[in-house]
DNA sequence: ATTAGCACTCTATTGTAGCGAGTGCTAATG
DNA sequence: CATTAGCACTCGCTACAATAGAGTGCTAAT
């Protein structure tokens, strides 16, 4: 493909994310300087047409991009400043993450995301898979009820209540609980779970129940705590006139309540470090047929731990959308990477 | 308004609901029996559109009800069967509740309503304001991080991971941990963030960032942890026709997004027990005009703590769905009050 | 008080015509 | 031989008119 040809195909695709309308060959000679008469783009467009990357909607119309247009706009036309340093400053807006606790940053960053790209915002939550245990904890309640506290290296805390069947004194939970530290202690989640089962199996322990339940926990902060998804600003992609179609927008909204496999969906997308872009039809959801993805991944020290990205109509504003993803996930590494990094020197 | 007048209002309602199209008189003729011909049921519905009961979009349309034609009828017109016994059995469907944790809990009641209802569905967590403290832990994890875990009499867990100044050691921190429980124990929150601003200011203690985010962290469960608001199967409600209307529509889901304010008006508006019913422009919020609440609360033990029910289209299946929301909330607060009640026998 | 009958109103649908944007092809051009 | 001017053609969009149908409101008769 010459140099010419994909000038047009850019000011095509470029003028369509803009406009939402079909591009004609008048438009392009008006808005670009090509030096070319409209039929000579119109051969031209024709031409791309032929090759599969644009097409139009009834004879008589202008030109829209095909999925393959726009894949091979990513691919080859845009260019992403890739400038690792100076990666604050960069946008108007610096992403509000304040809060604390995982929980609040993960849902601070999906509305990031959506404000600045107008799409839904997506994250996923760490994974605990590196995860190793630190401490539980028994905390007797009302009666015969005690609360498990399971507390990972990360700083994860997942509690459960359960009830036993005879009430025991909070001084024989510490204990137990003493007895489980040392243990268990800097083991991962998936050792532990081994431990204990054998632990199960070998003795039997006047703890049973709680060794059981503690099991459970165990199991319940990978399953459950870890990988959890964030959706915010779903409202925000309603604003595209794309989504006037309410069974499309249905079917969207759908998809985001289903967050297990929307969390399977990002999750395998993303293997490694850099920014994906999925659009329409390579989505591998039916619902998600005339959205695309861009999603990244974010790390804790130098391990990528989650991914995040928004999801929004094919016609999106791909360039700055990919920055967007881009700096937050950037951020968000850097904010993890932090508390990581003074955990390291002790 | 004679009783006549009364059928015919209810038989419109009822029809509209139904099909939601506007009512003639010939169809009521045709569907219902009330022994008068077409000409006399349009005087009727005359007079009713007279009272600001019934209205109709144009002079050749059949008639709808307006607002207070859906109050009259929520309030005079349909019969609930307020049946206290036999709670279960009752649907065809018993809710899927099977969480152990309060938050899986919220989550499933939502959904729950919002499947049976084809609306939202909203839950309000417990309010925590009359829990007491039980229990705090500091975990130390890497380095000078440690984690604050807070524990309230109802089993509400808050966490909270903070930095300190220099590293201190797990021992001084369990120290601590039971200096706090012995002087806390069973006071209620607000009297534990009193107490702790007292000993603040007090005396200059060794542990006096400890402190502070001991107090912070009291704050939070109030703040945050309790009265969080769930809201599940957002994408029901866009079933309805009437939200053909995209914007409309994106009105709706913005309301839903700024959780905030739904707390309000839920809280605000479920004072005492049983089942409220907010109509359209009853609606405080500019963005619900043309919605409907359904909204009741749930209690445990003998308190209410929680509020609970659903949004949908002004037309909506109201005897159906009160019936749903009355039943999920007799069903919660049954689950509540189990966990409750084994409390109290200690 | 009720009702039959009728004129009237308004919507929704269908058909028709014209406009405009845009294409695709052909023949002319440098 | 690439480029371009010109033109016929296609198709969607809008406006307009005509029509059918549903429903009302009023009046006069019962």
């Amino acid at each position: 493909m010459d140099e010419r040809n994909r000038k047009v195909l850019q000011a095509v695709i470029d003028s369509y994310i803009a406009s939402g309308s079909p591009i004609g060959s008048t438009v392009l000679v008006k808005r670009y300087d090509f030096g070319v008469s409209s039929a000579t783009l119109r051969n031209i467009m024709a031409e791309l047409e032929e090759m599969g990357l644009l097409t139009h909607p009834h004879t008589s119309a202008g030109r829209i991009p095909t999925d393959l247009g726009y894949r091979y706009y990513i691919d080859s036309l845009i260019s992403i400043e890739n400038d690792n340093d100076d990666i604050e400053g960069h946008l108007q807006q610096a992403p509000q993450l304040h809060s604390d606790d995982l929980q609040g940053l993960m849902e601070e960053a999906s509305l990031f995301l959506a404000a600045l790209s107008h799409c839904a915002g997506v994250v996923v939550a760490p994974s605990e898979a590196e995860a190793s245990y630190k401490h539980i904890e028994f905390v007797r309640l009302r009666g015969r009820q005690v609360l498990i506290i399971f507390v990972t290296s990360t700083g994860i805390v997942q509690n459960k209540l359960i009830e036993l069947d005879e009430s025991i004194r909070q001084q024989d939970l510490n204990m137990f609980s003493a007895y489980l530290d040392e243990e268990l202690e800097e083991w991962t989640l998936a050792e532990v779970r081994k431990r204990l089962v054998e632990k199960l199996e070998e003795e039997k322990l006047l703890f049973i129940k709680l060794m059981d339940e503690t099991y459970r926990a165990s199991q319940d902060v990978r399953e459950r705590e870890s990988e959890k998804v964030y959706i915010g600003g779903a409202s925000q992609v309603l604003q595209n006139p794309e989504f006037a179609d309410v069974e499309k927008m249905r079917n969207l909204f759908k998809a985001f309540e289903d967050k297990y496999k929307l969390l399977k969906l990002l999750d395998r997308s993303v293997s490694a470090q850099g920014i994906k872009v999925f659009i329409g039809s390579e989505n591998p959801f039916f619902e998600m047929q005339g959205c695309s993805m861009v999603v990244g991944s974010y790390k804790a020290g130098s391990n990528v731990v989650g991914t995040l990205g928004v999801i929004g109509p094919t016609r999106m504003q791909y360039k700055q959308v990919i920055h967007v993803v881009d700096y937050t996930a950037k951020f968000l590494s850097k904010l993890l990477s932090e508390r990581f990094q003074r955990g390291l020197e002790r």
